[in-house]
DNA sequence: CGTCGAACGTAAGCCAGCACACAGAAGTCC
DNA sequence: GGACTTCTGTGTGCTGGCTTACGTTCGACG
């Protein structure tokens, strides 16, 4: 494996550089080529189709996963069968990263939305490779920041705010990549939002009908990113026409 | 300010480090004397008595704060002004870490729950004196990589169970410190489950007819955390005689 | 040792969203 | 191009917990 696998950069890549442009934080960013050839010695790369599970409760490897390519979903499964998508993992991104800083995840799946590459670290690695170097080190903090503000955000937004206005609100963030197209079935995004495919399935018509969004098969065109927070902020659910039950 | 009052540490203290035994992780603790020394010169230390607000969305000063005494409560605060408490600082944690990587919270508060001791650090001392040191970005990363932990037990927790079930879950975690003694209000509490005052006392009621938790004001003396964990997971909200609706 | 504010206790009514139960549409794999 | 699977659309109850509206009790502080 070549390091460039690992790293993004200006190095004059075309198609494979395509590939981590998503990436909101790359922690390899800071190193040179050389370092990074270095760390990719001891990393080794595996190919998943869609619906593999990386992480499973029992299966608690210890390790650290860079997604390289494709989309991971991490969830929760409650004893009922239910289940919460805690975040959508994508390219650039690292996820297990807990689980190998001593601590374990209780009851958390990793599941391959895509068919997906990702690098994997064992623990000794992290500590050894990535921790011991304050730019890495300071990188992945930089990653878990982030991901603690989402989290407090979706937890803000599932208790405070009524459904319509979640599903409203997760829609405007995920517009945010590919063009305001998000790739999600009605059922993934509910799960996401916590809520049922049903309750998200009327919704999203409503918000057709209001022209915020277009829909087809799989995937959810967000027009009007604006207008989406607006609505979340409002909290404002009424229906566009008389059919549905009044506003509370 | 001396070093040892950034650093916790078996250096002969005797009630000073009864303050730092709750911490789980002390972000200094691979350093040695000297080079706490080093990055006390830079901190300032702040006395704040309870009700203060530390981080307020207005004022995003773009720092880290770091806990020394008391307790504080991150919250988010929806338009209507309902609240939901995100996280409880305890000593030797830090908190604002986000905000001092690039990235601004959004809403959120930061209030001390008792008279508190913090140190400030600006975004350049963040940068400068912790993450360029791999130890002490390595312990920044494992903090945040528990409240990540934390935060998506606590979103599972929200979607997936039910409110009796979330407030037994609640108190079992927050009986791991202090003997079992939970020093929160109904209010407090159902800040952090994400539910009423009014909720949160019928279910305490009920907790205390089963001889799980007794009550006094202001405080929950958990008796059975073994009894709550397993409540919470069962599902089993049934009433313990019949004056409630029966269990669905 | 009385007064006052915060915390606690209780109860009736209501409604958002879930559970359940189908029907149609859009891919997709032979 | 037909059969099958997955996704989407829609309606009808039902109910957990929120809302509202009180009364009570604790503890602090003068």
């Amino acid at each position: 494996m070549e390091a460039d696998a690992l790293r993004s950069g200006a190095s004059g890549w075309t198609l494979p550089d395509k590939v981590w442009r998503l990436s909101e934080v790359d922690i390899f960013r800071d190193l040179g080529v050389a370092e990074v050839e270095g760390i990719a010695q001891s990393a080794q790369m595996k190919e998943v189709s869609a619906g593999s599970l990386l992480i499973s409760p029992n299966q608690a490897n210890e390790v650290l996963f860079i997604l390289k390519k494709g989309r991971v979903r991490l969830y929760r499964l409650a004893p009922d069968g239910r289940s919460l998508t805690t975040a959508i993992i994508e390219p650039g991104q690292i996820f297990g990263a807990m689980l190998a800083m001593g601590q374990h995840l209780d009851d958390t799946y990793a599941e391959a939305l895509d068919a997906s590459v990702v690098c994997i670290m064992s623990r000794s690695d992290v500590n050894g490779l990535l921790l011991a170097d304050s730019r890495v080190a300071a990188r992945i903090a930089e990653v878990l920041g982030a991901r603690v503000l989402d989290l407090e955000r979706r937890l803000g937004d599932t208790v405070l705010m009524s459904v319509p206005a979640r599903i409203a609100s997760a829609l405007a963030t995920l517009a945010r990549v590919d063009g305001g197209e998000v790739r999600l079935t009605h059922e993934q995004l509910a799960d996401l939002v916590g809520t049922t495919r049903e309750t998200t399935t009327k919704v999203l018509g409503d918000l057709r009908q209001r022209e915020l969004v277009r829909l087809r098969r799989g995937r959810i065109q967000v027009i009007d990113v604006q207008a989406l927070i607006q609505l979340s902020r409002d909290e404002d659910l009424a229906p566009v026409t008389g059919g549905m039950r009044g506003s509370h």
